[in-house]
DNA sequence: ATGATCTCTGTAACGGGTTACATATTAAGA
DNA sequence: TCTTAATATGTAACCCGTTACAGAGATCAT
């Protein structure tokens, strides 16, 4: 590879020069220029990035931590954070620290060593103890983190009480929710939503309320027994999408008919919600936007360390498909 | 942030004993290692990766090129090369190509400019003239790029075969196939795979084969033509997972019942797949498997650069499910 | 003509590490 | 005791850019 030196000695001029002529900054004469550009070219030379970033101290790189990459929510976050970073000529890295805070306090400490420039981070355990020393800026996604972090998220808690009321209005009795894992904000702001709506209801029951740990089998274990259990429930909601299917294939099994004698509503809005029969009614969330403006809005704090702290929250919408329609 | 410099002065050495101490390598007297362990600790000091990386002329980084990490048979991969990569210590860069010549290149010039210090690509266009003039090692997935690299792939003709034997022995008499786009090798190897077994039959007809594309809209428009025009059809491969998943959304909407009027066998073994109704039947591919194997490879050919080329082929298994089932 | 200003270019320090080499001290072997 | 090897540490060059600073020539206004 050809060094700023090598196109120094060919075109005659100093290293110094060939670095105006790159960075398009200081005095270069018409003629140097012309000189140095012709042998850039015939070296085919290229700066390189590494030094640079010793000189200036940034990277030009921006992390995104995700639990895992696999979870259906997370590559359309992903692609639309690449999708930003990229076109600010930053480059992506991607973390999966499956929601352990060892894991991410690891990737936090080697990343700060490779002078990332920024953060995004979806995360229920790093605290503002452990981020209020860090040098690049930090923007929390999904779940809120502290008061003193720009974050991008939405309204859980609304949108999990629109859904339930959405299953009230086209004439469910019974409601029952399948929550997520305790440990995740988010899970605990829809079943605060959802309990908003139905605990002063006579009919409601703290058994309505179970666990499905953001997983699809549990899921389908879970709600096999609730419905045997309660076989007046008429309607769910369920904390995620990945949940909702695993509510469908459960009744599916026991052979209740979904949205006649059971409505199911999700959240999330992944594909796979599409292809299911029936398919599911969900609160969408504007997912590639929650990306987007997460990477905006770290780009700004990169590129102006006074940028106010901003906490976006962005609206969800409510998708019917089959798994409630024909109702009224 | 504290430099190698700081902790020097703090323990009274120079900065090569710190190095010393750091690297754990070279002579270093024992009281001397404590007093600079000592200074590290209480400087809470950590070395400056990039500084490193100018020296070594290795930045500690591999990039994953995929087409779009929003399809899902990536995620699984992406996951894959990132534990690896994770577990020695390297930084994991996602790159989303849109399958286009134009960004591979974009992006293999900024990485190699960032001294990444190797590559696992999935591309249909990069060719050896892109990629025999780079200093970092490239591992080929999916789709073969050239003899020259080392590459981890599935036998996709094999696996068309055995995918369509397999509907012949289910009892299927008339079998099409919705392949993928024609830029792509893989696709292009399991129409092979499909040909191979069905151009003989006196049935046969090349209105059997249509596109989709990769795309879940354009197949369940295309299937339901093709059902349309040929309700002869009992059996339909589809050269991935999506597009199988569009097959029984089209079969569906006319009515069409699988298993029992037609059977289905898709490619890829996505988690989509299973959540359907009928669940589908598919050529599982090892992705995860597939994915470490090739990161594997990769820090092989980074260790050591005479590492011998190395073509993987790993073996695809059919997962029986309820679209062929209950046939006989 | 003279000083001020602008244009052009080079020298050298700097960023933060690593390591070849030199030097000094100590330990071991003959 | 003398040689040789092992241990211990520092100096300085190096990796590859960027930029502050200085010096020189050209241009301009007075």
């Amino acid at each position: 590879m050809a060094t700023i030196k090598d196109v120094a000695k060919l075109a005659n001029v100093s290293t110094a020069t060939v670095s105006r002529v790159l960075n398009n900054n200081g005095y270069v004469n018409k003629d140097t220029k012309e000189r140095v550009t012709r042998a850039i070219r015939q070296l085919d030379y290229r700066p390189n990035d590494i030094a640079r970033s010793l000189f200036k101290g940034k990277s030009k790189m921006i992390a995104l931590f995700v639990p895992d990459i696999m979870n259906p929510f997370f590559p359309e976050l992903a692609r639309a954070v690449e999708d930003i970073t990229n076109k600010h000529n930053y480059t992506f890295v991607l973390c999966n620290t499956d929601d352990d805070l060892e894991k991410e306090i690891t990737y936090l400490n080697a990343l700060q060593q490779k002078s990332v420039d920024g953060f995004i981070i979806v995360s229920s355990n790093l605290k503002e103890d452990y981020l209020h020393n860090m040098n690049a800026p930090v923007v929390a996604l999904d779940r809120i983190v502290s008061k003193q972090l720009s974050s991008v998220t939405v309204n859980n808690r609304e949108s999990a009480r629109e859904a339930t009321n959405y299953l009230k209005a086209i004439g469910c009795k019974r409601i029952a929710h399948i929550c997520g894992p305790d440990y995740a904000m988010n899970t605990l702001e829809r079943l605060g939503g959802y309990l908003d709506i139905v605990k002063k209801e006579k009919w409601f029951l703290s058994s309505y309320v179970v666990s499905g740990e953001y997983n699809y089998e549990k899921t389908i274990a879970v709600t096999k027994e609730l419905l045997t259990n309660h076989p007046e429930i008429d309607g769910i909601f369920a904390a995620n999408d990945k949940m909702g299917v695993g509510v469908i294939k459960a009744a599916e099994a026991l052979g209740v008919k979904i949205p006649e004698e059971l409505a199911v509503v999700g959240f999330d809005g992944i594909a796979m919600g599409e292809t299911t029969t029936p398919s599911l009614t969900t609160m969408e969330q504007p997912i590639y936007d929650i990306g987007a403006q997460a990477a905006k809005l770290l780009l700004e704090h990169i590129h102006d360390s006074n940028r106010s702290i901003e906490q976006v929250n962005l609206k969800t919408k409510l998708i019917e498909r089959d798994s409630t329609r024909k109702r009224r």
